[in-house]
This record gives C-alpha cells, structure tokens and sequence, in this order.
DNA sequence: GATGAATGAGTATTCATTCAT
DNA sequence: TATGAATGAATACTCATTCAT
C-alpha cells in the first residue's frame, strides 16, 4: 500500500543515490545481515522514514547496491578491454587487463566478498550476478573479433580465460601467501590464454 | 563461567556430531542467517540448552559444520587423486577427476553456495576454507610428483590447475546455460592443464 | 502555531467536506486505526498537508465524520415519524418507521458498526453519539405529542421505544440468524410498543 | 515456524492465564490499538518474549481476552437465571435478574465498551460475540421452559426480552442521565417483558 | 493556500542465550 | 548431564505530523 516513488526531481535521485551508496558501504563493511536500516539512513543523512519511500524493503537497497557495485567492478574492466584495437604484443595487452581487473578486486575487496557471500543468500542476488558476468564475457567476445581473433568455440573460451582472470584476481586480494610466485602466476596465466587463442 | 565441554564419552561425542551435522544441514538449506538454533537442536533430537554445553555459541556449530562440509568435498577429490598412480593417459585421467570434482560440487551445490557465503561473513570461516584449499594444493602436488612430474614453479601450477577445474565445476553446477558446448569447456580444460605441466 | 483555519472560500468548505467524506468512507471501510492520513487525502484528492490546515489532527476528522454519519442516519428517521401526522393506524405507521429504520441500518452497516467501535474508543465520540440519540429522542416525544399520545412518563417510554427499534434493527443487519423469524420478530415489536403507549 | 505450545504444567497455565487477564485489564482501559505487548507483558509479569509462546500474535490475547470476558458477564446472569426455579412472584425475580444484569455491565463498564468495540474491529472476535448471545438466549429458553412457561416463537420472544434488559443496562451505565427516571425504565421494562410471555 | 517530501518516534515480533529444575 | 521455559535486547517498517518550497 505505502507506494514506492521513483525519484524524478534531481535531489530526490541524489537521495536515493546517497542511500544506495550508504547500504553498499556499510554492506560491504559489515554484511547485509549485521546491517540495520537505522544504520544505513544515518549514514546516507537521511531519515529512516524516507528509504521507505525509495526501496520496498531493506532487500531492495541489497539489490541496487549489488547493481551499482557491479558496474563499477566491470565497466572499467571493459572499458580497458576496449582500448586495446589491435593484436600488436597479446602478452602485454592481456597482462595490462589481468593488472586492471587485480587493481579492482582489490580496491573493492572488502565489498566483493560481500557481493559474492550475498549472492549466494539470494536467488535475485544470484540472477544479477549471473547476467552480469554473461555481459562482460560477451564483450571479451566483441574484443576479440575485434582484434581479429576468430576460433572456434569462441564463447566457451572466452569463459575460460575469464574465469582465469577472475581465479587470478582473487588469488591475488584473498590468499596473498608467501610462498607462491605472483609473478609467475601472471606470467603463467597470459601463456595460458595465448595458447587458449592463439594456436 | 559456562565451560564448554570437550566430550569424551561415546555418546557425547555421538550427540556433539548430531548437532554439528543437523547444522551442516540446516545451514546448507536456509542459510546461517535464516537457521534459529533451536531449529538446529530439534533437528539434531537435541535440547536447545545442551548446545551450548557442546558450543560457545551459534558460529561455533558454523565453524565445525564448515569444517565437516570441507572433509566432505575434498577428501575424495584426493581420493581419486590417489587413485592415479602413473601417467599412462593424462587426458583420461584428468578428465576422470574433472568428472569427481563436478559430481561433488553438484552434489553438494546448495550447500557449497552457503558455505562460500559463510567464508565471505567471517574471518575465521574464511581461514578454514584458505587452508583447506592449501592442503588440497598440497595433494595435488604430491600426486603430480607421484607420477613423476617435475617441472619448475610446481605449487603455482598447481594453484592454476586447481582454480581451473573449480571454475569449470562451478561453471556446471552454478551457471548451465544453454548457449555452452559443456563437453567442449571439459576438454579444452583438460587440453590447458596438460599444457601447463606437459610442455 | 499551525492554526486551524475555518474555510471561508466555497472552495475551501468544498475542501473540507471532501476530507470529511473521504474520511467516513474509509473508517467505514477499514476502521479508524486502520486508516492512513494520507490514504484520506488521496481519496479526497488533497495533498497530505493541506489536511492538517482544516482538522487539528487525525481524530479532529473522526469527530466530523462521526457527526456527519449521524445526520445521514437519523434525519431520514425523524422524517418518516414526521410524516406520520395521525394516530389513524398506529400498527402500520409504526410498522412503516421499523422498516425505515432497518433499511438505513442496513445501508450503513458496515460504516455503523466502525461508529459504534469509535464511539467507544474516545470519549469525545462517545459524547456525540449520546447527545445525537437525545436528538432523536426529543423528536419521538415530539411525534408522539404530535399525534396527540400522552402518557405518564413520556420520555422514558420513548427510550424504550427506540432502544426496541434500534435492537430490532441491529439483529436484522448483525445477526441474520436461519432459525429466527424475523417477521414475527417486527409484529412481536409493534405490539409491544403499543402496549407502551396505547394502555 | 515459532510453534505456540499449549501449556500443561500448572505454572505454564497460570502464566498464560496471567497474560490473559493482563490483556484484558489493558485493552479494556485503553483499547487494544493503544496498547502495547510490552505493556502486558509487564503487567503480566513475564517477559515479551514469552508472550509469543503462549499467543501466535496480540489479536489471539485479545481473542482469549474477550472470550474470558465472556464468561465474566454472561455466566452470572445465566446463574442468575438458574436460581429461578418457579413462576411463583415473576415481577420480582425478573427485576433481580435486571439488578444483576445492571450491576455485572456496571462492574464491567469500561472494559464492556472495549469488548464491543472489538467486537466490531474483528470479525473473529464479532463472530465470539455472536455465539455468546446465541448461548445466553438459549440459556434463557430453557430457563423460561423450567418455568412451564411455553408459548409460540419462545426463541424470538427470548430475544426481545434480552435485548430489552441489554438496552436497559447500557441506559443505566452509559447514559446516566438526570431527567430520566430509572426506576420508571425498570418496572416498565419489567411490564413489557411480562407482556411478552404472560399474555 | 497548497504540495508532498521528509521526519523520527513508536511497536510487534524474533531468537541467541541463560537458568531453574 | 539434560531440559525447555524464560529472558530481553534488537530491528524492520509504519505513519501522524511538519515544513521547505
């Protein structure tokens, strides 16, 4: 019955604004079970009333977070992909994007994990997280026409080698140990991707 | 003031593992958050006050129902692994693996999303699971050694191949999409990891 | 400080009847507590402020609804005994008010059982539904006068002339019960209330 | 999923019936939108918590509330009633009954105002309110038929006359008035009801 | 006068944990 | 040891009322 307004005028956007960035970062900072509303409007400088007016429920601020913070781990993911236009040195280009998609997942550490546990405690969680992926590996797929790449199986390599990066990147922010060679898992993994490419 | 018990009598230890398994299960279902322990304690036929004669508290049942799941999972990963004495076939052997590897995840798939949840909730959870995989890297690297392997930067190999036939686990269990020549993702895999210690 | 302002403009007492119907209309429907402000200013097509520049707060509108459902109630009843203006066939005539009276209770059922709650939940309420029944009290004793009936103790006989009527009127709407019946239930009426008056 | 346990044991019982009689202690001086579980409980003298144990939400306090309530007021009058075992003086054992009537919705008045205010908030506890009439009317039949009392549409005429002594104690507790003469309302009440069954 | 966005106090209900028996 | 009744702190969400525009 309590409608939910969709912002239009300018300050109302900001506000929705202010408190999906409060939620992602408090989410992040201490997961979305251990996270009340109170907490969330008070750091998004709003009362607690009007997120009501914005969000159904405090799931519904999970998934505008989960979808901004999607965006911003991503877009710039792609972004680097498309500045590289043609096949001069893959070995330096891959590991330029394996350094980009590292910088990342460790600037969002934190939230990641947050991300991934949370997409796990929730299918409509989940279902963001799978489309996003399906997007980003479709855009590996246009860069790599692009650069005039052409295999066969192109979409289930693309996977793989996506998956290699994303492995990568989270051995680099998560299990950071001291006896494994960083370098050489860098090295190793651009091998890897030209021989999954370039035959 | 209320010690908790390490329980040396049979059925103690028969009751602590009730509980510890109706944990596991519940968890695995509906998640740490949505699990009340009372509904662990009717599961596991239990009293909810003898819970925590056995358990600090409700995250303690977690951690030993994450460390049983891990047992659960890995253990015959590295069984089969074993299993493989000499390097007569790689391709088929490999693939037999990848095949053990899938059929746990998929027959674990609920409670494995939890889990991974669970590791991204708390630190301690998340060292559980940072030495697990240590120990299955471990494995695999005394089995490769087993059937003469020896090759330079064996541990990061290791860690390449172990993350590449997670992904593709994951890739089935989680992801199944119709668009995905599956058989293909599995030999090409296979193809990568021969690659990375048969040069 | 906000002052209450008493509409002068035609608009404005437009204005105010619109809230105070909107008002009736959903205490009717869903009970005082069960109602929003804002849902009454949506009905009445007003913004949610303007509300409290006509009405002191949320029962300030119960108080005038409450008045206005009473008017709706028993001016029509006062009516009919008006047009009764001879004591030729008291058993009809009577009889012709009964229906009067069940016909206006049952138009306004559901909306009287809500006023009877109210009249209950608030002393103010309470007070303006006893000094509408001496209205309508004053009036029979008026009527009776009127078609030349004088007895002893005038007053008395007419409260219990009406409770009858009002009771009579409540089992038609509250209690339609298989095993009564209800005609007999009238003419049983009409004949004691001419026992009252007519010795 | 929180089941609601029946209580067996003595003291079990007597909790709930603490929190019932608290309930209705409260809602009938307040009214049920004003009153909070908190407030019973403390009343009551548990905790909230264990509130919810014994009552599946605050409607079902209000439920056993209102059917103690009940059986506060009408059992005494059907004792009453009881009593009466021959047609001996029915002019003065009907105006103990009225006394008692009087005095129980006296005794009774706020919460009384309360109870049928509910009554109309509720179609539960409407539908309480219903079978408890019917009961009392049924009670009343019997009663006249031990009288040897036996005349046609005995149910209606029983309704009638219970309605009649309903509406006399409501004018007794609710509309005290000072130009009405009391003692006239009950003998002729008195009369009437006579004229009812004494034809 | 009018709007409707914003406020924040208020509350039913849950559940980890304790404790009398 | 074991029970399960009892505790009470914690929290999402609502809504009467205010106020900047």
């Amino acid at each position: 019955m309590p409608e939910i307004r969709e912002p239009i005028k300018q300050t109302s956007i900001e506000k929705k604004n202010k408190i999906i960035d409060a939620g992602l970062k408090i989410f992040s900072e201490k997961g979305y079970y251990n996270t009340t509303t109170a907490e969330i409007a008070k750091v998004a400088g709003v009362s607690t009333g009007i997120v009501y007016q914005y969000f159904k429920d405090k799931k519904d601020i999970l998934i505008y977070a989960v979808k901004k913070y999607y965006d911003r781990l991503f877009n710039p993911i792609a972004s680097e992909l498309e500045k590289i236009t043609k096949l001069s040195d893959f070995d330096e280009q891959m590991k330029s994007v394996i350094d980009v998609s590292i910088k990342l997942h460790r600037a969002n550490s934190v939230a990641h994990e947050e991300m991934i546990a949370m997409s796990h405690l929730d299918p409509d969680i989940h279902q963001l997280f799978i489309e996003s992926e399906h997007r980003i590996i479709e855009r590996i797929v246009q860069f790599l026409e692009s650069i005039d790449i052409d295999v066969d199986h192109m979409h289930e390599k693309a996977h793989i080698a996506y998956n290699m990066v994303e492995s990568l990147s989270h051995e680099f922010v998560y299990h950071q140990d001291d006896d494994v060679d960083y370098d050489f898992l860098v090295s190793e993994t651009v091998r890897l991707i030209k021989a999954i490419f370039v035959n």
